[in-house]
DNA sequence: CGACAAGTTGATGAGCGTCAACACTCGTGG
DNA sequence: CCACGAGTGTTGACGCTCATCAACTTGTCG
């Protein structure tokens, strides 16, 4: 059992509202749980045992089509919560796409600690409610935006998440390297687009000079500023 | 003061899971308010004095962009909730699209009643939860679906909505009748399309025989089977 | 070395946005 | 009563963006 006192996500997650008292019941019902790349996490229609803050890794959101096409509906990365209290079936699959870290915490117990303590119910409220003013808002760009600016965004928006969490990016005077933890098609789908359409907007902001690939996985934000204003903010 | 035993959303909105006890506290502090086309309801940025539950009428939910351009974000109508609880400001400006009529709840009182009822709160919870799953359908539809299938699939769910409020259509053998609540404008906005693009593909479906259009603001659902096919599901 | 997955690049076409002209309704005022 | 204008919706012509299909390259693992 790791002691929440060293959780790397510790003040950003969840567990950041409780109190000392909450935060050590909480570790007391916690059960830490690994998967590797590709593991099913949760299925659709399942009805999960348990919820779960991500600590580290990349958890997609998808849902199966009737045509079979996975539509990536969210991305999920350290700190994020997972599972949805007072609801039996999960909504959609979840599936670990780098090597997951999680804190899960039984459904049974965790769904009593919501009730005897209010204010943690409320905290997850909150989360909640800010996720649907996310989902609006991404709504919203998918409908105006075109594939550069989206696909500028979608960059931005995960160097903001590793920026949040301090961790798989390095820094640099005009920008930033990270290693990208979805592949070509996982993007494509998340966006809209198709994996030609994202190949052919990364060369593009190559040739642009504001990023660079060392290898398909590695981005290299050289100039930081001009990657924002192609995300058209 | 309407009576809620009377109120013809009572059993769909949040009031349907309320205890007689707490619809009666809740009761109490219900205040009734009308709306014209076109007035605003609440600002964004904006830290409204009450929460409300949608009587009858479509109210839009919208933000307006830095160019000055209103992207519609949702649609609101009968039994829909108005309003973040714990949160202090509202994420988007709503506006009346036609006459509409809340139900509204003072901010402290209200707020004091989900302190007071847990299971009134968590009513609420679970609401918000369907509410994210559905804007993260809703992007997922925005993204993989044509023009087409696009504008069948809002036109469905404005159906469904009259259906389940029992008001605003009528059902004929094969389809029904019933009046857009919104102009072509705000279609465009929300399915992230162009008046032109709508307006074809209204045009479109006539000549298909699924619709007709006595007036812009009448629409007549003449096979109802074939406007779900066209759906795409 | 060969086989397979992942990514890139190219050619082509369809769908939708853009610009522009036109039709219809409604309210106002002579 | 008709004339006028504003607001809303429809239709047409054209171009750009992105999907599609296909070929090629690169990296990885047996």
């Amino acid at each position: 059992m790791v002691a929440c006192a060293t959780c790397s996500v510790r003040h950003r997650s969840l567990c950041g509202a409780l109190s000392p008292d909450q935060l050590f019941r909480l570790n007391g019902i916690a059960r830490h749980r690994h998967f590797v790349a590709g593991d099913v996490i949760l299925r659709e229609g399942e009805t999960p045992d348990y919820f779960a803050n991500v600590v580290s890794g990349a958890v997609k959101l998808s849902r199966t089509t009737v045509e079979g096409q996975h539509q990536i509906l969210g991305l999920q990365f350290a700190s994020d919560f997972l599972g949805r209290p007072f609801r039996s079936v999960f909504g959609y699959d979840a599936h670990a796409i780098t090597a997951v870290h999680l804190c899960t915490f039984p459904r049974q117990p965790f769904e009593g600690l919501l009730r005897e303590y209010p204010s943690f119910e409320r905290r997850l409220f909150e989360q909640t409610l800010d996720e649907l003013d996310a989902a609006r808002d991404w709504a919203a760009v998918l409908t105006r935006t075109a594939a550069r600016e989206r696909l500028c965004l979608f960059l931005l928006s995960i160097l903001q998440r590793f920026e949040a969490s301090g961790c798989g990016h390095t820094i640099t005077p005009t920008g930033a390297i990270l290693e990208l933890p979805v592949s070509r098609a996982e993007i494509a789908s998340y966006l809209g687009l198709t994996i030609e359409t994202i190949s052919r907007q990364f060369t593009q902001l190559k040739v642009d000079g504001i990023i660079s690939l060392p290898s398909p996985r590695e981005l290299v934000v050289l100039d930081l500023h001009a990657l924002k204003a192609a995300a058209g903010a």
